[in-house]
DNA sequence: GGGAAGACTGGCCACCCGGCCAGTTTCGCA
DNA sequence: TGCGAAACTGGCCGGGTGGCCAGTCTTCCC
């Protein structure tokens, strides 16, 4: 049945919904040039769905606390960020005071990885 | 055309190789019951797929440095991790110290960055 | 005019972090 | 049997972090 140098483009899904799963797997099931991904088999492309249960309200963080998010991020220390935004390390300690209360977090290493889950970040 | 509640499924394409990208497109566009989002749309799902190229070779972590990565991911500090694997604060250090060196970061937040950033560890 | 929010700064202080030194034990492999 | 790797522990210490107090300035809005 096949004709030459192309193989079917092989998909993997990671949905959580059921349902959505479900629909998406049968649709895809008819597509010809496509497969589902056995059992174990590395695929070409994976479809995701974020539960939107998960991701309820984004954080309202002002320019300021994303800046110092960011070189946080690249593992920048209080006082590198304070020489980066040419401010004072007391006013680094100030943002990241408020983004440890925002992000819910209990320093700033768990304050990136929840803005990284959350995705207020790209890593 | 239409019949009752079910809308179409729309998804979002996220590919690195343009190629793949536009035979998923090509194929997508033909499978009655779905849809490629429009610019802004916010999709049902999303296809992905990494870039192999992109993950060249992976960090030899001992298991028990897997293991402190994995709580210090979750912003526990040295002495939560201690008390969580039954060892020392010391002992907490030292495998810090390496997993700072194998992951050539400058501290505890940068080495979960680097590690969430090369797939070491899921955020 | 008064209030609220954001950005900014200072001092103070307990605690944490990371790097240095040193050591022990256990395990597998040559 | 020795040798290295991994895991584990200790002391010490400079600097970083986070929380508390206090304040100023600007902007926006009622």
């Amino acid at each position: 049945m096949s004709e030459d140098t192309t193989p079917d483009i092989v998909l993997s899904l990671e949905i959580d919904d059921p349902a959505l799963a479900d629909r998406l797997a049968t649709l895809l099931g008819n597509v010809a040039g496509l497969r589902l991904a056995a059992p174990g088999e590395t695929a070409n492309a994976t479809i995701v769905a974020r539960d939107p249960r998960v991701m309820p309200e984004d954080i309202p963080l002002t320019q300021r606390e994303l800046d110092v998010l960011a070189l946080m991020a690249e593992g920048a220390s209080n006082k590198m960020i304070a020489r980066q935004l040419n401010i004072s390390v007391h006013t680094v300690k100030f943002h990241v005071g408020s983004l440890l209360d925002k992000l819910d977090a209990t320093g700033r290493t768990d304050a990136v990885a929840h803005a990284a889950r959350r995705g207020v970040i790209e890593l």
